[in-house]
DNA sequence: TATTGTTATACTCTATAACTATA
DNA sequence: TATAGTTATAGAGTATAACAATA
């Protein structure tokens, strides 16, 4: 790594004062390409888009998508359970539940056992759009494959399946 | 403490329906373990957190460290340049050098061949202090190595080598 | 005293639009 | 007309702190 040849080539056409470089084909990354985590955030913007864009026309992001999928498999999960397990601060589930309770998809139901809790369920209509939300989840999980191919996406999940 | 939190959480998973379930270690994720954005998301956030933990004294962002790489391995870059090969938005990026340049790291050098553009450089205090962000950034690059194993770190780069 | 849900603030980042000065 | 840099705004997302009700 260190100061490589594309550093010291690059200084010998661009002095101070000159033309600014504006090529994007021969501009060197350096450090960057032996970083995992800048290769992880570019991948990771490319599929959060990917998954904005399938499903677009249903509006469910990234997040949403996973905090409905956890109380559909967890009815009747605390607020403060779904925050901690999907790594959301608490204080931003409250308003992601608010938009989510809005649309008629989840209701938060009041707690007689610890009456400071919420305890979360779908709504039928939620089920119901859920199931289609992960129709559609599970179709761009095929643009993934068809990006970086079957066995590298299933060697990824393998080696992040710690991170879950 | 333990024996109540025991009780407490005894008395929820015996509750029918109303009480809310707490217990993280039994959340299951459904339909998300087949997701590879799920776990990238999750590795990404990892990582950006053990890197600005570990460039903490230096008080530099994952983003401020790939600005600072690019310009310093290509010298002269206008900032439309910048902007696309990282994938920042041009506006942004203007609030990034303005942080970068009034601590003396970057400067904009005013092209007279293009009277619009600035050519973006190090200083020579740039220089150096990229030297030492580029040593702490590879100390972070052990702590991910350690983390998910020298092999598999090596897989995900070449995984993911075409987000670069 | 501690915890749950809530409200509020601040800062990062993304996505736009519009403005200026140049080309 | 188009482009580079700038300014501004709005919306996510993250990180805190504080508060009321309850444990």
């Amino acid at each position: 790594m260190t100061a490589t040849a594309a550093q010291t080539s690059a200084r010998k056409r661009a002095g101070n004062g000159a033309a600014p470089r504006d090529m994007a084909d021969d501009i060197g990354l350096d450090a960057l390409v032996g970083h995992a985590g800048y290769a992880v955030r570019r991948f990771q913007i490319w599929i959060f888009q990917d998954f904005i864009r399938t499903l677009g026309n249903v509006d469910i992001r990234p997040t949403q998508y996973s905090v409905l999928t956890v109380i559909g498999a967890n009815p009747g999960l605390s607020q403060m359970a779904v925050a901690k397990r999907l790594g959301i601060e608490r204080a931003r589930l409250v308003h992601l539940l608010d938009s989510l309770e809005q649309r008629k998809l989840v209701k938060r139901v009041k707690s007689k056992a610890d009456r400071r809790s919420h305890a979360l369920h779908l709504t039928p209509q939620g089920e119901t759009a859920l199931a289609k939300f992960k129709r559609l989840a599970a179709e761009h999980e095929r643009h993934v494959e068809e990006k970086i191919g079957k066995e590298n996406r299933a060697q990824l999940l393998r080696i992040l399946a710690g991170f879950t």
